[in-house]
DNA sequence: CCGTATTTGTTCGTATGTATT
DNA sequence: CAATACATACGAACAAATACG
């Protein structure tokens, strides 16, 4: 048996959608697996595995008591991980959504104190254990969930008189000035790390992403340096892979380098 | 019924490995279908089902003949995608898996001559269907499949002189500086855009990945950019998404700032 | 090299549960 | 409430890949 049963069924479907032979243009639904069964004279496991192969290919999805859809892949916002190095996350992100014409909100910040894990302790040179402040954040586009950030600051700095970052409220000035100001620790440079792994269960709850872990999240390290190369912060922020895509600048890159999307 | 029985199956399987319960401790195998079946209490095909579950979860493969085995996650290497404004991809590519105490290996380059799809002619501001050189490489680390990298140029360029970009050798001093000295056209600057989407057949096969696009791949597109603002190549590499990070420094960082691994 | 046992892969049939219209 | 459509679960048979004598 060269190719099972199953993925010829596949296949035929994946063209004549790619094609346009069904009418199932963006969103629209596919015969049922009843009507499918019949034209293929598979049996309705078969053709269940079929639709599964086009599952994780990710090109149509399943919702019980309505049919089978072709998927309608979301228009990727493209954020710019190259700024100011002595620049938060927060301003920039506001600014690249607005332009695109939609529009960034974000939940009130959740502050907990918390002892370091690993990654975290690693990130900030801290011991195992040390305490952090972690203020976390859900953010979100035209009210779609857009990604989960936290970020982590050594206990040191409240100590040193940063006393809002353990408040559950907004800094407006921005974490990054405020830390300028009050303990004397300027961000002079960032370090990002860019992974991608299958989400968690609250992350795919949070997102409505299918519950199990085809579609990915981007996971986003930025370490944050002060003039001395000391680590100030850690910013873990988490995108889901399908609408996301990140840009890079290094030297001269022209003003408008990208055509924007006509129509 | 709260949650399926194949789910319950799953979730316990997954604790008894992450917790050491079960002696597979990393590519280790479960037991086998059968074994599960007279454990649960289940039919093979429910059985079948929860470890399906399982290999989407990232947690376990199966090898047919074989049996089921815990996966065994690569480390990662780290790539850093900000460097010299007028290099090329290879030579810090080079430098930075030899660091790592690995060995990186490309093949010769296979050269076409094409006429400009829609992401290559908007990349490079070319008319559809105008001509260009796209030169293509398979590259290995320790002689596993690592990443594959196409890069297209302008027949311009060509036509300006760089003759050599259509031969299918080597060039040893780097594209980039070959172009600088024969057309007088510098690199001043380049800009990536980085995604991640399910790999396609080709990739599947040459990354060994699961055909069935659980893995996925990152596509890193970089566009070139010379004095004047002109687009002058556009370099895709893709790489999988399992065994691959990115890293982005703005501003001063220090010099080591990431502990190398220990051990 | 060959044959056999083991293990996963594919395909069918059937019944029942759950979500939506 | 009824009809429709997908989800779960069981049982059975044969195919294909692998390991081992």
């Amino acid at each position: 048996m060269a190719e099972p049963l199953y993925r010829m069924i596949a296949e035929d479907l994946r063209r004549k959608i790619e094609s346009g032979e069904l009418p199932t243009a963006a969103g629209g639904p596919l015969p049922t697996e009843a009507e499918l069964q019949k034209e293929f004279g598979a049996s309705r496991n078969t053709i269940r595995e079929a639709i599964k192969w086009l599952i994780t290919l990710d090109l149509v999805e399943t919702r019980p008591g309505q049919g089978t859809f072709v998927v309608e892949k979301p228009v990727p916002l493209v954020s710019t991980l190259t700024g100011d190095p002595g620049g938060g996350t927060t301003a920039p992100y506001f600014a690249e959504v607005a332009a695109s014409g939609r529009r960034p909100t974000d939940s009130e910040p959740k502050v907990e104190i918390q002892h370091a894990t690993g990654a975290v302790a690693r990130a900030l040179r801290l011991d195992e254990g040390a305490q952090v402040v972690s203020r976390h954040q859900q953010r979100f586009i035209d009210d779609t969930p857009w990604s989960l950030q936290t970020t982590f600051y050594p206990m040191s700095l409240v100590e040193l008189g940063a006393t809002r970052l353990i408040l559950p409220t907004d800094i407006a000035e921005g974490a990054v000035n405020y830390l300028a100001e009050e303990c004397d620790r300027t961000q002079v440079g960032y370090r990002d790390t860019i992974s991608v792994r299958p989400p968690d269960q609250d992350e795919a709850w949070f997102f409505r992403l299918p519950a199990d872990g085809r579609v990915s999240v981007f996971e986003i390290h930025r370490v944050g340096f002060d003039e001395e190369g000391r680590r100030m912060r850690l910013t873990v922020t988490v995108y889901p892979a399908d609408r996301n895509r990140f840009r890079i600048d290094v030297g001269a890159v022209p003003r408008r380098p990208v055509t924007a999307p006509s129509g």
